[in-house]
DNA sequence: TTACTTGCAAATGATTTGCACGTAT
DNA sequence: ATACGTGCAAATCATTTGCAAGTAA
């Protein structure tokens, strides 16, 4: 870990401890190490994968998987964190502090792609102004197969139509 | 209901009939009925509102929720339906035989309001294709407040931060 | 001390599934 | 006749919540 990847997490965590004292919260062990290791994997979780890694990463701090589910909305409500969601399987999530970005999603492997584009998030605004909507987010997802997995079958056949 | 709007009904149902006929499933008067209610309704659906609204206009057929769930999963695995994804809260679904859109989705009211833009469409597909990634769906929701909705709190303050 | 947090286990709620009976083909 | 479909109730699975004990402020 170099000194601006240090610096990062830094302002991070300090951001984290602004957030906790604003809302009268508190800065716990399991807090900053849901944190620490959120950044420091910079991957998507589910919240049982990042459950998992802590609790082996810090056996002894016997983690339990509601405090991660807390911890993980607090971060998602507060904007620190974002996430991507699977429908019934569940939810992914990932810090806010790289820069925005959208995901490429593989309906055969799970595998996840991240892109940005300026001119799409700008049409969007102005989408949006035009419809006197507000956005605070969006979710812009293009799901699909990734090179490797583009001979797979689909569940149902379908058929032209006109 | 004019003559168009039979006509486009003959044809969605037709192409029902040919899904289910591809993959040696049978036409039921549930199945029918759920279509028909879809698409007279023109409207987003949960399950759950579905199943209430065909349990209330056809008390009759005694529908289960669990057929409700299948018929639209079947729609929606062989693309004639799509949904909506509410988290936790479950999801919305739509026949997929109106042109192509997108959905703005008020967070604190639900509100949808859909919108369709070429521009965006035709970006999406360049930088799938820069990723070598083949887009069988997207999804794009701009989530924020609509009009009436702006007033109200966020769960947790937030302050600015560098 | 006071109020917020935690882990645990139980509850919740949307969705799925096993099964015996019903029905389209 | 042969499969597939259905409603029902039970099961599943991600997520939330009540609670008593722990801990930050």
């Amino acid at each position: 870990m170099n000194s601006i990847e240090n610096l990062e997490y830094t302002v991070l965590l300090s951001n984290f401890k602004e957030l906790l004292k604003t809302n009268r919260l508190k800065f716990t062990r399991q807090r900053e190490l849901i944190l620490k290791t959120l950044y420091e994997q910079n991957e998507h979780f589910t919240p049982e994968d990042l459950y998992l890694l802590l609790k082996g990463t810090y056996p002894h701090l016997n983690i339990g998987i509601a405090t991660v589910y807390r911890t993980l909305n607090l971060l998602e409500e507060s904007s620190m964190a974002t996430s991507i969601s699977f429908g019934v399987a569940g939810k992914k999530f990932e810090l806010a502090n790289k820069p925005h970005h959208d995901h490429m999603i593989c309906k055969c492997c799970g595998l996840i792609i991240e892109f940005q584009n300026d001119q799409i998030e700008h049409l969007q605004i102005k989408i949006a102004t035009q419809h006197r909507f507000t956005i605070t987010s969006h979710l812009m997802q293009l799901r699909g197969l990734c090179e490797t997995c583009k001979q797979k079958e689909p569940s149902f056949k379908q058929e032209e139509r006109a």
